[in-house]
DNA sequence: TAAAACATGACAACTATTGGCATGATTAAA
DNA sequence: TTTAATCATGCCAATAGTTGTCATGTTTTA
């Protein structure tokens, strides 16, 4: 076991320090410099994908970045890591993806006929669906970079009013429902704002500030507190209830009666409103709003909006 | 190099084996029960976990599942597995989740100090977020072990009119939005229907009967052929094709002009007519159906009914 | 009690690895 | 042009590691 160790201990050495002579592998290790070589025949043999330069300032180079230590999976285990790659494969711009076919590659050769069915079956039998969206997110990559760094950024943003220029310092970057959300602080008002990362349409990066806000953790749990709390009363046919439970903002403030029907009694913020008035008008007659005024105010008045819109023709037919 | 390779040969046979006596592998692998010992004593000494029994009927028992031979990987591609990881945890039940956990710590023990600062940082700023639901999802794994083995099924189901009984055969298993439907072929009339598998309340599984209609992808994939197809057209503000731009099932079909404004010209099902009516409804003046007819219909007879719904106040105040 | 298994030690025979030396090829700087 | 630094490869004796055989124990069950 002797040599196998050794070789290991090499092989973590040199791809990690990517460029180096055998000498300086014979004196780290206290071994000759002949046997460097031929552990070095045996490495490229194992394909470590390494290559020497001849004659003076030659020496060897490792194409690879830094290897790990040779790890034992098991069949399980590696069904899970496909598990997991198949979540992201519904995603169109996504970083890592050549490492993720890499390494799907390698665990791929090494199951066995049996767990290669497995992991077959598994992915045309499961997976996670995302809109697979025509919209690109060609920045995601820089912006990743960037925030990971903690830069500073100045971004162009397509927004309502045309595309603007704006200095952020990025909190993080998350996906949801098939699209990059980007959530930062607004340097200019110190404001934490939501941006679309496929709506982002140049980058500039600035030096690092180290500005600690929150991280993406926080921000994504963050309860929002109301902050013009309003008095939330709904009640609910059976339908109605179904309908809410599947709705993240509301499913928690659900209850439900033994006959399956129910009521919502929370508190929403001023902003909520108009999202809200969106939901409870598409069921109709299954949600009847109680409280507040201002949002029984703002159903109706968007149902005189349409009728104006869209006015009584004058052929009905 | 050989005892290395040696070993690595019987670890294989001996994880996928799990039950063997020393005089097997001897025989298997022609070589000396003695050696044999010192084998498995190697193998322990790595990591393998193996127990032997004394006695007559004695030998030795793996505890592992079966072991793939070791694999190199790359920091870059174990980075890749952290971030493939990181878009399942919000999911709330999830199978594999056992492996996952003991693949992350076997990845990072491996990683330097540098890649472990990495993935940490990776993992305070990306996230893959789905609304975290109060709602489980027990039967998820059943379902998908059902699913593996193509076997039909007998489940219990709440829809709207209370929990009743359906005798199907599921195409497969999907992730959205946080949730896991199953579209399936109901046997009873041959029909597709997709199912929430959180609202599946009890399964039996009956013989396997290899009833073969799509797989999961074509499933995801049909660009469900209107079966009576309406004409759509939509006329929109710059921020009506904002909106409709991150719409699934209309994106593709939005004409921008350079002004900013655009339409929608499209072919639609019947069936999508309500569920358009409440996104136009939103959008109001931002966009102006045109086309057709049954649409604006909808629309002004949602928005009576909400008023009948929501009567003028007595007191306006 | 005998048989079937693991556990471990000793040792000679065998095999693999190592280091040292020699030779050659290639390259860049003196 | 020469020299020094480097990889590449072959040979061989010294050294180190592995193997098989035999011996001796222990544990468990028929």
């Amino acid at each position: 076991m002797t040599k196998a160790k050794r070789l290991i201990d090499i092989l973590l050495f040199v791809s990690k320090k990517k460029k180096f002579t055998a000498q300086e592998i014979a004196d780290s290790f206290h071994i000759s410099v002949r046997t460097v070589h031929r552990y070095l025949l045996d490495l490229s043999d194992m394909g470590l994908p390494i290559y020497a330069e001849q004659g003076r300032h030659g020496g060897y180079t490792v194409l690879s970045n830094a290897i790990l230590p040779p790890i034992l999976f098991t069949e399980e285990e590696a069904v899970a890591i496909f598990f997991a790659f198949q979540s992201l494969h519904y995603y169109r711009d996504l970083p890592f993806n050549t490492e993720m076919k890499s390494v799907s590659q390698k665990l791929y050769e090494s199951l066995q006929k049996e767990a290669k069915k497995k992991v077959d079956t598994l992915q045309s039998y499961i997976a996670f669906w995302n809109p697979k969206r025509a919209i690109t997110t060609p920045l995601l990559t820089d912006v990743l970079e960037a925030i990971i760094n903690q830069s500073q950024l100045h971004i162009q943003y397509e927004s309502k009013s045309g595309i603007t220029s704006k200095h952020i310092q990025p909190i993080g970057v998350y996906a949801h429902d098939g699209l990059w959300y980007m959530p930062a602080l607004l340097l200019s008002n110190e404001r934490i704002l939501l941006f679309r990362v496929d709506r982002i349409k140049g980058i500039k990066i600035s030096e690092a500030n180290h500005k600690t806000t929150m991280n993406l953790q926080q921000w994504l749990e963050t309860d929002y507190e109301p902050q013009q709390p309003i008095p939330l009363y709904v009640e609910l046919s059976s339908e109605g209830v179904r309908q809410c439970l599947s709705e993240p903002h509301l499913e928690k403030a659900v209850v439900r009666h033994s006959d399956g029907t129910g009521y919502i009694d929370t508190i929403i913020d001023q902003h909520e409103l108009h999202f809200n008035s969106s939901l409870f008008f598409r069921l109709g007659q299954h949600a009847i709003v109680k409280e507040p005024y201002a949002l029984i105010q703002l159903i109706r008045q968007h149902a005189y909006e349409l009728l104006a819109i869209y006015p009584e023709p004058i052929e009905p037919l």
